[in-house]
DNA sequence: TAGATTGTTAATCGATTAACAATC
DNA sequence: TAGATTGTTAATCGATTAACAATC
């Protein structure tokens, strides 16, 4: 009935499964989708779909289900992504170097806006579309460009310090990938991507020596 | 007291973290720890500590706390970290391209053994380390270097086709970068890491337009 | 012994699932 | 109307937290 606000985190999580599911069906040409549908091609439960949907409102049609183009337009919405959002990259080294590559960090609504490192060395270089700028210039970049995501690629000794510059600049939202639980400025939201843990969670689910 | 095998997936997860901090703490010279102590240092609560260590033994001391060095093997064993894990990589591109130039993937216990692609332009030329080989090499490299982990970093387009094949080859646990739910093959364990829903998600806990 | 800290059992909390009335 | 499907309330499940006896 009525959109309630506080959606647990792994509803936040789902809401970006279908928003991908649903814009894949938009372009097979599909019109209308069930919460089964969903299922069958998310693998998430029709009854989770429809409980995560309520908690921001009804959107569905009894006996139909829902309409593919209104629905990705409500979570475009609903998930703050109905206008450009720009990042910058910390860390000009090879994981920053790859993001600075990736297609899906430069797709609407994501626009990469500058990509900053503090070795003298690099500064200036070019990488991939942008030249390197000193980190120095980050609030200057992050206050003209209004730029909302801060990505860290920085070996783990920056990253904390990084974090913090990102939060006096103004950034609201960070991507960290250096191996460090960083502790968050207040009203900074951020999210871990940790490459060392995901292998070694991957090896305790592997069966000792199968191979040798 | 005994060790109860089957642990939560939270628990795993949060093993990898105490590791962490446990080698962290051996590096400074500190040779016993309390839970209080692993809170202090992780943000895991001393009673959540206790509670996930205890899935696998007893492994403290009442009234000192944990043997540093001594948890850091037991850990190693259980997550299976104490002998070799070779990994290859599939999909030369940027993202491909930056994991073989991770040091984290290359330090013990993971031994990075090969690139693959399937791109012929690619076939031979040399990235990082390592020669890019034909993903038809796959099967014999994983059976004569006895490869525990495959990291998928090709497009989405190929990414399923190559899960398959890794399978296929004997690899029981995958680490994908594609932006899909890969349907596994039976006890295959297969973690995803989803860079653009990571941003989504960041969007979602970002007030709108506030620097604009 | 007294103080500190473990490992476990019971209570709580939060998320998922089941059941179902409402409605197109 | 009959069939399909939604949104919600109640029941279940699983993980976290609290309480505490055991023990070094």
């Amino acid at each position: 009935m009525m959109p309630m606000s506080r959606a647990p985190e792994p509803t936040v999580l789902r809401l970006s499964i279908y928003l991908r599911c649903l814009r894949k069906a938009q372009e097979e040409g599909i019109s209308t989708l069930s919460s089964a549908g969903i299922e069958r091609r998310t693998g998430v439960s029709a009854v989770q779909v429809r409980k995560d949907l309520s908690y921001f409102g009804d959107f569905g049609t009894s006996g139909r289900g829902y309409d593919v183009a209104g629905l990705v337009e409500r979570l475009r919405h609903i998930m703050h992504l109905d206008e450009p959002r720009k990042a910058v990259i910390v860390g000009a080294g090879n994981m920053g170097s790859a993001l600075a590559g990736y297609q899906g960090i430069k797709r609407a609504p994501f626009i990469l806006t500058a990509i900053f490192d503090n070795d003298p060395a690099k500064i200036g270089r070019r990488l991939r579309d942008f030249h390197i700028q000193h980190i120095d210039a980050l609030p200057e970049v992050v206050h003209t460009e209004c730029v909302d995501l801060g990505i860290i690629t920085t070996s783990l000794a920056s990253a904390q310090e990084v974090a913090d510059h990102m939060a006096k600049a103004g950034i609201r939202a960070i991507l960290n990938f250096a191996p460090v639980r960083l502790i968050a400025s207040s009203g900074v939201a951020i999210r871990n991507v940790d490459l060392v843990k995901e292998l070694e969670v991957l090896c305790f689910y592997l069966p000792e020596s199968i191979n040798c």
